[in-house]
DNA sequence: AGCCTTTCGTCAGAGAATCTGACGAAATTT
DNA sequence: AAATTTCGTCAGATTCTCTGACGAAAGGCT
């Protein structure tokens, strides 16, 4: 029978494959210095960058956590934190120059891993999968 | 423009949502003193037990650590532990009584939610997501 | 039989990640 | 101006996870 395993556990494990093999190919890549942790809320971070709060939100963690987390990720050179113009209690999670290298990397992996999904399951399914995800989206994300 | 974000966190969503939600309503419902964590291991316990190793396989983590979290659901009663008949080392770990009535309620609540998925997506798309999904586990689950 | 070698689970200890509660500073509302 | 809310941090505790080492049992190999 088609199984009859739940769609939460049917999303989470391909997510679990594709994070576990970006995570050891960062690590291979000389990235090895970042935790899993980091990396989840590393991840969140837009291009202009983002409040404290904004991304514990988006991660699904307490301010506190991400505070932690992104402590780290500066001692580490990930990314640095600017004054927030627009409000002087907040600053900007930015990502630094070594973050930018190690968003480039992760990017061609992530390629590459869709790439082999989208070989697996013909271009046309990939592109279903993504949008019924999208759509899915709506719903699902509290942040969106 | 159709979401350039990676396909990961496209899965990741509407996971966290389902879990997050499942959650909640098994704490309302009485089941309150269980951890995510402790959670992620319970579900994958299979009707005739699993051997605390394979467990922890399934749920990516080590032995030591699955073996923690048993202890603890093995304390609240969720589930116990039996000698493995063919094995003098190992131990099975079985669904209990309250475990079973926990399975119970989170299966009725992941109903309600995949019906609300469905009926956000349409039929017709769900049993398309699910069905991409199951194939691309053959590619990305380490256990199946 | 007797010895490796592997596997199963546990013990011990350390580290990482998370939470709740409380606080000062700045922004917003009244 | 005062009260309220929001932003981030500090402090402390708990939960979760890992590495390393170990005894017990199983399986292989002379």
């Amino acid at each position: 029978m088609p199984s009859e395993i739940n769609t939460g556990l049917l999303l989470l494990i391909p997510y679990r494959s594709m994070e576990s093999r970006v995570f050891e190919e960062l690590a291979a890549a000389g990235f090895d210095d970042i935790t899993p942790s980091q990396a989840r809320v590393f991840q969140r971070i837009a291009p202009g960058g983002n409040r404290l709060g904004d991304l514990a939100r988006q991660a699904g963690i307490t301010k506190q956590s991400a505070g932690f987390l992104v402590d780290q990720l500066e001692a580490l050179g990930y990314v640095h934190r600017v004054p927030d113009p627009d409000d002087g209690r907040a600053r900007l999670v930015r990502v630094g120059e070594r973050g930018a290298l190690a968003v480039e990397a992760a990017a061609v992996v992530v390629a590459r891993i869709e790439a082999e999904w989208t070989a697996h399951l013909g271009a046309r399914r990939m592109a279903q999968l993504r949008q019924i995800l999208g759509d899915l989206r709506e719903i699902t994300d509290p942040w969106a």
